[in-house]
DNA sequence: ATATATTTTTAGACGAGCCTAATAATTATG
DNA sequence: CATAATTATTAGGCTCGTCTAAAAATATAT
């Protein structure tokens, strides 16, 4: 079934904007004023849509609760994001725009309507996975290739990351991670990359960033 | 000078169907009612964007008056016109896209709004002279390449091309032009090619077709 | 647990684009 | 040239997405 109602240019940005608030702050459930701020808008603005969006069942929402996108509503939201991220490879790979200068144009892109194109435009650019910043490409089913487990060394500069598992498994790595905090779920930020040997500098939660080497890096299994 | 003030998507596609129907109609003058059809909205409607337009001095305009573009209003239309068809370009030759399919996509794609991104995907595509539907691309600077001047050999099946000239100035080609009725200004349409020996057939105003040998097209001059 | 602060919703208004129905201007015709 | 037919404009209303200001609900703090 395709989805049969259209949604107009707005509405597609309230679904992302909601998508990518539950997906920054960790919880699937986000807030009228915080969608304001995502959106540049106001509280008031905000509550016209959502009765709108809820109408049509793409949120689960009551007022004065808090906001949750359905199953349909997260479908929506993770294809814009699709299109949004293939066209920012298409303007960086094939139009050599800079990696700072796609997302502005892409924000435009996103919204122009056609399957086809966007299968097409997805066969064209070589299946690619990740967009210029290094955020992954959902598939056409809209399923967020959850699995994409990547070593902490394939995370870009600037990016965060999940830790969810380690290649190397002896004690002597273990204890180390102990001992430097890093667990199943610690978030991670790269903030370094030096090229000389690989090592990098990296953030954890409530701790002063720290240097970890190439090795380090290839043993940490993360997702974006 | 940058066009100071976006237009609107709708105010786009005003002056498009403007511009589109003074080069269909000849005249640099159209009427409410033909806009109204070409964009398949009412005469009531198209009267307030005309006051709208008229304000921005993108159209010449007084009430029950005829209609004309400004400089400037017609410099835009030839712009989105250029978007149009380079992004006809790009779904055709890139994406695969069928001749026929490419229009309706192309109707939201010239509304992106980045000159970069048309000066850029302008050279990906080798600078291209010409749509899928053999129309030509206006340049960056607005201006429809008038001298346009191609041989009737190059005109693409369907297309319609008006002669501006000949190559050949021999007495034997004028007299045999003259016996078939074709002179400048002729509107000529191309209804078939042969591949195996480079002859068509063409329509002739208020004729039945005639065929025409690979030489004759080489050396009578025509534009789109 | 009650008063205060914050967040959310309602009420009412506005511009952009669109509509229908009624009116006015222009053009065509007898 | 006066009247009929056509074309264009006004008047008033609708939806969408937005706003401000005021009211209501929830959350916080003493």
């Amino acid at each position: 079934m395709k989805s049969a109602t259209l949604l107009s240019f707005t509405e597609e940005n309230y679904l992302k904007a909601i998508y990518s608030l539950t997906q920054k702050h960790g919880s699937p459930e986000t807030s009228t004023s915080h969608i304001a701020e995502q959106l540049s808008t106001k509280p008031s603005t905000v509550t016209d849509m959502l009765r709108k969006l809820a109408d049509k069942k793409l949120i689960a929402y009551e007022k004065y609760r808090k906001i949750e996108l359905t199953k349909s509503g997260k479908q929506l939201a993770i294809l814009v994001i699709r299109k949004h991220r293939l066209w920012e490879v298409f303007l960086h790979e094939k139009l050599q725009f800079g990696w700072d200068e796609v997302h502005e144009i892409a924000e435009q892109l996103e919204h122009i309507q056609s399957e086809e194109l966007i299968t097409r435009l997805e066969r064209f650019l070589g299946f690619p996975k990740f967009d210029p910043h290094g955020d992954p490409i959902p598939s056409a089913t809209g399923e967020l290739q959850a699995g994409q487990r990547i070593t902490l060394a394939d995370v870009q500069i600037n990016k965060s990351c999940e830790v969810v598992g380690v290649n190397d498994s002896s004690a002597v790595f273990l204890k180390y991670l102990q001992q430097v905090d890093i667990g199943i779920g610690t978030k991670i930020k790269v903030l370094e990359k030096i090229s000389f040997d690989g090592s990098m500098a990296i953030s954890l939660p409530r701790k002063v960033s720290i240097s970890v080497s190439k090795k380090f890096a290839d043993n940490l299994m993360v997702i974006l």
